[in-house]
DNA sequence: AATGAAAGGATTAAGCC
DNA sequence: GGCTTAATCCTTTCATT
């Protein structure tokens, strides 16, 4: 399987820009044709670098209440937590879930009123939640931009491009790649360092 | 204007899980034809409901390093704030960017290796920062759904549906509808005391 | 908001390098 | 293996009612 290059990466600033851009009107823009660009498209999807596609939708318009940011943490008993998470995800308030290696939630919702104890009671359950604290948001934004610097699948340990000889490995819920098997080593024990330090 | 309806929510909630859908697919899972569909379309794009059509991509597998959660404390001089975030938006590692009332900053980013400050003094300079604190995250997540209880527009005072004698009001950046005069001023309010009572 | 016609994109298949 | 061109099919848009 061949590598990304950086005809991928302008294809997903094109299409983060819009989702619906005509893929021949994007085959001009990085000079190829409109079934090169479908073909590395569907590519995209298939390896997970395209999740899905999307709306950016201005949420403030249609819901009401103040947008906060809360951080949770989740009562001792290891099992609650992605219970939690997915209550919050499910509830129609929230925006995100962040998950701290701490284990802690850290959540951005629009909560119905001023009453945010009570909310999230109703949302994850009274028994789940040890304590919170909540902060008022003036802004939500986020970026569309992937950077450029780095356009290739690049191993989370040594920066270097991933190619067919790599491997990938889950940690902590989150997917990495990593150019051969002493770099996913070393980067699982960097990691534990760091999460230990953070705590 | 007409107000938003039920039919706008669905068709909201089908493009958000897929924004490549045909309108014609659209057109038949809530009883309209296609080009009644695209109307409807232009029109939440029209009153900014839809920001845009874009992708989610998982960008853990796009850029190295470790996905981190950071407070910023902002520089005292007001002026710094906008383009501190500006600057942050810009920068390929970072993904959201959450502007307390405090006007303290919360960023989602993917930091390069695990020296945080230095690369936070790059891209927004030494001195625009007060103080910070990293947390390592293991997981984030955002929610595609709308929740369903509130599908119209909804007054961010009462909760009541905004027709066309509705108004609108930007407050510390975010647009909130109004049902009518009274309840923007009681809201005005509400929210400076909120803002008040969390710092 | 529906209909039907015209224009424009997407996808498939075949062939090239 | 990945690309292109050409043909087909599907989607969107526009004018009309």
């Amino acid at each position: 399987m061949r590598d990304l290059d950086e005809t991928d990466l302008e294809i997903l600033q094109l299409l983060l820009s819009n989702a619906r851009r005509p893929y021949s009107e994007i085959a001009d823009a990085v000079g190829l044709s409109a079934p090169a660009v479908s073909d590395r498209v569907t590519r995209l999807q298939e390896i997970g670098i395209i999740d899905r596609f999307t709306l950016d939708i201005d949420r403030s318009q249609l819901r009401k209440g103040l947008p906060v940011l809360i951080t949770l943490d989740v009562a001792a008993h290891e099992s609650a937590l992605p219970s939690v998470r997915e209550s919050l995800l499910e509830a129609g308030a929230v925006e995100h879930v962040f998950t701290t290696a701490e284990a802690d939630l850290v959540v951005v919702a629009r909560v119905p009123d001023n009453d945010v104890a009570s909310w999230l009671t109703d949302t994850v359950g009274r028994e789940a939640v040890d304590e919170f604290s909540v902060t008022l948001l003036a802004g939500t934004e986020w970026s569309p931009d992937l950077g450029g610097t780095e356009f290739a699948l690049s191993c989370a340990q040594c920066g270097n491009t991933v190619d067919s000889e790599g491997t990938a490995s889950r940690i902590d819920g989150t997917l990495y790649q990593f150019c051969c098997p002493s770099c996913e080593s070393r980067f699982a024990e960097k990691y534990e360092q760091f999460r230990q330090g953070a705590e």
